[in-house]
DNA sequence: ACCTGAACACCGTTCAAGT
DNA sequence: ACCTGAACACCGTTCAAGT
């Protein structure tokens, strides 16, 4: 064989995540592997690993796919409403649907560590800024008053509650026993958490 | 060979167990295997699948005494303090230090998901409700005029956010950048959802 | 230059055969 | 009855050899 060029080293690196994404979707984390990644672009194993350093950095690829769609989806549901508080609560159950309707990806986007010390890329952090300014704009709306640090530290203690009940509630560590909604608990989680964080800034 | 009775079935799955949990320790989540834990008990592979139905039951008894032991971490906090509010607080940063500390352990309790649609067995669910009923006693110190739905509604809140944040901060999802500690975030999210809950209830 | 094929050192799981 | 040893079908990763 040793075929020469019918695809570019960009074209192959991206038919391979797209590969690994459909994969992911069709039999969940444990089905994954770089050698069906391989077979399924119609390539060796071999060939994998002269466009990815190794698995770990398609992986990488894969959750960086992740995260732009898991924010396009947050986002999409944000100028339903006019009140913040509302354009809140939808992007919390906007995460919390993605999660559910893509629970592989999303999965593979928070258990996935790199080895070894390895520093997450600054292109990759950057993703994740992103989502968190799109959480920030109506907290923003909700709190003109506080400054930039303020603002960054509640959406971060925001999103952790909406991000950890997602976590817990779909690996059935809430004991919810079925009776109550995890939309309800994420629902009621951010009416509590703003209402806190008003009173606690003495604005109320 | 074919050792007869050296061991109990029982001893043979507590060794098991307590030689996973040093693998972990020492190699991360990733350095466990079957082979590694039955060469360091002194036994076939083979054996393992005599005393356990496949590696994932063997890691349910892994993450049943790491959640023994971060209950243990937690309560141990638990009456340092009188204020029932800075009890949750210093639960919460318990928590935090135990992921901190037994990285291994704590990423295994929750990224490991049993396969198929195998549900949790009530004996795991019981010690999730025991830990839960760690962090609703201080909770219910505050508003003893809360009925048990809603106290245990607000317990799962309060978790599913100091969760998070140890979730996203410890694999650098939250771009704290080094600047900001994540034991004052968790601080912080603390009093704003106590508050929040306060006032959303009419108490302040 | 690009890609393969085979190799290496691992996996989880099963089960006939040994004592 | 208890345990082994080998087998099966997989892994990630590397790299000499082919075109």
């Amino acid at each position: 064989m040793a075929r020469r060029s019918d695809h570019s080293r960009e074209q192959l690196q991206q038919m391979a995540i797209s590969a690994a994404i459909a994969i992911l979707n069709e039999h969940g984390v444990a089905g994954l592997s770089a050698r069906k990644v391989a077979k399924s672009i119609g390539y060796t194993v071999g060939t994998l690993y002269l466009v990815f350093k190794n698995l770990d950095e398609l992986l990488l690829y894969v959750n960086a796919a992740t995260l732009d769609d898991l924010q396009r989806a947050i986002m999409q549901e944000a100028n339903v409403h006019t009140d913040p508080a509302q354009i809140l609560k939808t992007m919390a159950l906007a995460y919390l649907r993605y999660a559910q309707q893509h629970s592989a990806r999303w999965s593979l986007l928070f258990s996935h560590r790199l080895p070894a010390n390895q520093p997450i890329p600054a292109w990759f952090e950057q993703k994740i800024t992103s989502v968190f300014d799109g959480v920030k704009m109506p907290l923003q709306q909700l709190h003109p008053e506080l400054n930039e640090s303020a603002l960054l530290q509640a959406t971060r203690e925001l999103w952790s509650g909406v991000h950890g009940a997602c976590d817990l509630g779909l690996s059935d560590k809430l004991n919810l026993g079925g009776r109550f909604k995890l939309e309800e608990l994420i629902e009621s989680f951010v009416e509590n958490y703003l209402f806190g964080f008003a009173k606690s800034k003495g604005i109320a």
